[in-house]
DNA sequence: TTCTGGCATGGAAACGATACCACACAAGAC
DNA sequence: GTCTTGTGTGGTATCGTTTCCATGCCAGAA
């Protein structure tokens, strides 16, 4: 087999082009402040020789690493691969890769992760923390001298800046369009009691319905397509069946889903839905499934975009209105489908 | 606001354990050769400043960069979503952080993030490639010494190692098992015709209706619901309606069957259905889709491996029998559901 | 005693880029 | 004529590691 070529270096450019380090250095930063001649010259060696940039030793003189960190619980979701795409997107237009890790919502591997990063030296670092109360998490991310930018959960007591939905609010409306429709007894569904966007959609739900003098029925046991059926046929065969169904999350308004229809339970006649987080055949199921619906994709770009600002003026001096960190908060909106009793028109 | 402490280097550490720069160097990698006592106390001057390695140093110094280049079409698509996790993981289990890049299928694109890969000198790369044929893509990747693996497409008439899908006997697979269920006039809908997999699809369809001397009818106009709904009227306005479709991809299949839902034109009674490549809610729809199943977690985790492998027997002498590049061709699997006119055991 | 060899350790030269400083030279101001 | 100013250029220290080589030391062999 042919040696494949090894990458020259910047001295290789400059003794081939007879000029010193400086010059080279010059021209591919611009090239500025170089004779128009020699410009051209070195360029053509460049081109030439095929030289490109060791990033590396760029960042070692003390640039920057061009890149910013990713810490996701999983790409294979819709959500957070949605934030991810805007978040790439973002860091390409300001000239930055983007390291991806993905967590499983396991606090270690969040921390080994963030380690690994940490060593590489990212820019910045953009987090969707595994536990939004985590001392360790909270103490590692305010030692390091990066900036960080949370999402969708908030690290709690922390000057750390965030970009989350309004998951209480969310939730309240939601519960409450469900309540207008006349559903007395509505339950919560849900598969999950500990990570913040799931604690403050309940704490919401429970909000709509003690304010509307409602009874709360709570089932966190829904993890899968099993234990979903469990909790429904449960809930049905007890003494006083729920009429609406609200499901925290998608995964959990999936399986609710899948269940009413296998034991052929009409929706909404019999029992109503609505879900917290669209997805993408939510319109297309029949009924299509009423849902809380949160902008995902601007999650992901506002968040970085608070990051790169963040970097920027990290440089010069910063000015005092940024100092202290941003907490956005974005709203979400209910889509009227089939699902929960509303009639909207056919698009 | 307290200023952040910058990162201590290897350096510090040495000074402040009374120490030489190799010794603490010696501990950071192992500890091999150094007398415990030294080693312990470095350990925890290493500890109280929280020193980490920098990356870049290292980097430079001729190890590796630790890091691979991912370069997909979208990280929304659930198909490289699914891929990136799996290669992700593959990465992090090798010690590596992946770097992420998306294409959006355009070339042009495609050279700008590989040029920026390049430039941060990762170990390897995994790419699909936007065109399989670009002759520039083939120049770059057979010029740059970094091992490379392509996902999903080959890139034709090169030595550069690849991962992908039997599509054309997958689509065979597909169009015979409608043709078995006494479907004549099958129409394969398509919105793509410069794609791999797509053209590899559509010459599937065409061999087996070939065989079994039927006319072929394509039509790739499917990009979005509007189009399905036009093509699909057409078709069944058209002088012989057909009796099945056969959709090329994912979304052509959503679509198709969105357009069918809207028509109130019963599935598979008046029109079958099958698509290539499954999709989450494919069995929760009435009526559930039939697919062709991709191995889609396989072809991400094998390409990864196969890159390490590269990676690793780069290090050591190549052994002669890798030294021809992996070729590797996963099968597809038939899904049978309800809309091709199977009737599944509801499971 | 002197030599050999293994251990524990440190000095210093890389790696590839940037940037401070210096220098040479020309053009105009006085 | 000297003084400034600006332009084009290169030498070289530097970033934080690794690694080659050298050193000092002690145990056991000769």
């Amino acid at each position: 087999m042919k040696k494949k070529t090894l990458h020259p270096t910047l001295s290789h450019v400059a003794r081939e082009a007879g000029v010193g380090t400086t010059t080279v250095s010059r021209v591919i930063n611009g090239g500025h402040r170089v004779n128009p001649e020699t410009l051209a010259r070195v360029r053509r060696v460049i081109e030439r020789l095929g030289y490109m940039p060791n990033q590396a030793a760029r960042t070692l003189k003390g640039h920057r690493t061009k890149t910013i960190g990713l810490v996701i619980p999983s790409i294979a979701d819709p959500f957070f691969s949605s934030c991810a795409e805007a978040a790439q997107a973002i860091a390409r237009a300001n000239d930055s890769l983007v390291m991806l890790t993905v967590t499983s919502n396991d606090p270690r591997t969040e921390m080994e992760n963030l380690d690994l990063l940490i060593r590489h030296r990212t820019d910045g670092l953009l987090i969707v923390p595994a536990n939004s109360q985590s001392q360790i998490l909270r103490d590692l991310l305010e030692r390091v001298a990066v900036p960080v930018v949370a999402i969708d959960r908030p690290v709690s007591d922390s000057s750390i800046a965030s970009v989350v939905c309004d998951n209480f609010k969310g939730a309240i409306t939601g519960t409450q369009h469900l309540i207008d429709h006349g559903y007395k007894r509505i339950v919560c569904l849900t598969g999950e009691s500990t990570l913040y966007t799931i604690r403050e959609r309940m704490r919401g739900y429970r909000k709509a319905m003690e304010q509307a003098k409602l009874n709360c029925i709570i089932d966190s046991s829904v993890k899968d397509y099993k234990s979903a059926e469990y909790a429904i046929k449960s809930l049905l065969d007890g003494p006083s069946p729920p009429d609406a169904i609200f499901a925290t999350k998608n995964s959990t308004t999936i399986h609710a889903f899948e269940v009413l229809q296998r034991l052929n339970i009409p929706v909404p006649q019999s029992i109503a839905l609505l879900g917290f987080d669209d997805f993408e055949l939510a319109s297309t199921v029949r009924p299509p499934i009423s849902v809380i619906q949160q902008p995902v994709e601007e999650i992901g770009r506002r968040a970085a975009e608070i990051l790169f600002d963040q970097l920027l003026d990290e440089r010069g001096a910063a000015s005092p209105a940024s100092r202290h960190p941003v907490q956005v908060k974005l709203q979400t909106r209910l889509i009227q489908r089939a699902s929960c009793g509303c009639t909207p028109p056919t698009p």
